[in-house]
DNA sequence: CTAGTTTCGGACCGGCGGTCCGAAACAGTG
DNA sequence: CACTGTTTCGGACCGCCGGTCCGAAACTAG
C-alpha cells in the first residue's frame, strides 16, 4: 500500500494534484482503508517519507561516517545539511506533494528531529562568545533544504551537483564569526 | 472592496481559513464582483500585497535613505532585506494567506522585482574572484524572510526585533567572502 | 450452517474556489 | 415618460477533494 503511493509519487509528473482517490485505486484499495491506516494525507505522505528518511536518521544517531563523534563540528554540519538537501531532490515529488497541502513541514516530527539535531552540532561549532542564536541558525540554514527554494534554484538552471556546492558554501559562510 | 480585505485580513486571527466569500460579504458584493475585480483569490491577495510594497519599491527605485547609489552594497542589502522582513511582519496575516493558497509565492512579479533588485546588489557587493553564485545567493538569502519561516521564529519565542537583529548578523555573515 | 465480530470499500457529505445566467441598473431615443 | 439595447451585478450553482460512515463481505467459532 505505501509501495503503490511510492510508485504513484515516483510515476507521476504532476504531484501536487495526486488525489488519495487516485492513490487508494492505485493501490487497489478503498479510500476508507486508506484513511484508517493513515489517518489523513499528512499521515500517509509523513509515513512514506519517514520511511525514505530512516537511513539518514539511523546514520546520524549512530554516529557513521561524516558524523562520527570525532569529526570537526563545521564539517558534520555541512555533510548533515548536504544529505538532507539530498534526500530533498531524491523525492523531489513527493516533498511537493507535500507542501501542496498546507503541511508547512515544519510541523512534523522529522523538522523537530532534523532542527534539534542540527542546534546541537552548532552548539559545537558556535563560540560561546558569539552573539548568534543556535536557534535562529538553525531555522535559517533548514531553511536553505525547503523544497520550494528547491525548486526554484533547479528551475533556475542550477544543476543537483552545483546547487550542492553552492548550498556547503553558503553554510560554511553563515558559520564564519563575525563580530 | 480591497480596504474590505484588508480589515477582514486585519482582523481575522485565522487568516488562512478566509474564504473569498467572506470577503465578498464583507465587502457587501457578491462573489462574482469580486472575482470579476480580481481574476482568482491570488489575484487580490497580490493587489492587497502590491498595495502594501508599493512604499519599499518606490523607496528603492528612487534610490532614496539607505538605498542610496553612494551607500556601500552591504549596507545597501542589509537594508533591503530588513525592510522586506518589517513588510512581513507588517502584512503577517496576509502573507499567512498567502501561503495557504498553494501559491508559492516566488511565482509573483514582486518576488521576481525582490530578486532582481537583490541580484543587482549582490553583483556589487562580491567580488568577481569568488566562485558564489549571485543567483544562488539571492534567493538562499530570500529565504530568510519567508512567511513560514519567520512565523516559526515567532512562535518560537524570538521577538521582531531580535529576529531583525538575528537577519542582520546572518545577512553579513553569508555576504563574507571566504575560499 | 449460523451467529458474532472484524475489516473493507465506495457512496456520500461539507466546504471552497470559480462560473454563469437571470435580474437589475443605466443610457440613449422619440 | 416609455421602450429598448447594453452593461454590470450577485448569488445559485458546479466540480473537486479531503474526510466520514454504514452496509456488505470476510473471517472465526461453536
Amino acid at each position: 500500500m505505501l509501495d503503490a503511493a511510492a510508485t504513484v509519487f515516483a510515476t507521476t509528473p504532476a504531484p501536487e494534484s495526486v488525489t488519495m482517490g487516485t492513490i487508494a485505486a492505485a493501490a487497489g484499495v478503498g479510500k476508507g482503508t486508506l484513511f484508517r491506516a493513515f489517518g489523513d494525507r499528512d499521515g500517509l505522505l509523513d509515513a512514506l517519507a519517514a520511511e525514505r528518511f530512516r537511513p539518514l536518521r539511523t546514520a546520524v544517531e549512530h554516529a557513521e561516517g561524516d558524523f562520527a563523534t570525532g569529526r570537526p563540528a563545521v564539517r558534520r554540519i555541512v555533510s548533515f545539511l548536504d544529505a538532507v538537501l539530498r534526500f530533498k531532490l531524491e523525492n523531489h515529488n513527493l516533498m511537493r506533494a507535500r507542501e501542496a497541502a498546507s503541511v508547512t513541514s515544519r510541523s512534523s516530527d522529522r523538522y523537530r528531529w532534523t532542527y534539534d539535531v542540527l542546534c546541537g552540532m552548532l552548539a559545537d561549532a558556535l563560540p560561546a562568545s558569539t552573539h548568534r542564536s543556535p536557534h535562529y541558525l538553525a531555522h535559517a540554514l533548514l531553511a536553505l533544504v525547503q523544497i520550494d527554494l528547491v525548486d526554484e534554484l533547479l528551475a533556475g538552471g542550477l544543476s543537483p551537483d552545483e546547487l550542492r556546492r553552492q548550498q556547503a558554501a553558503q553554510v560554511t559562510a553563515a558559520l564564519a564569526i563575525r563580530s
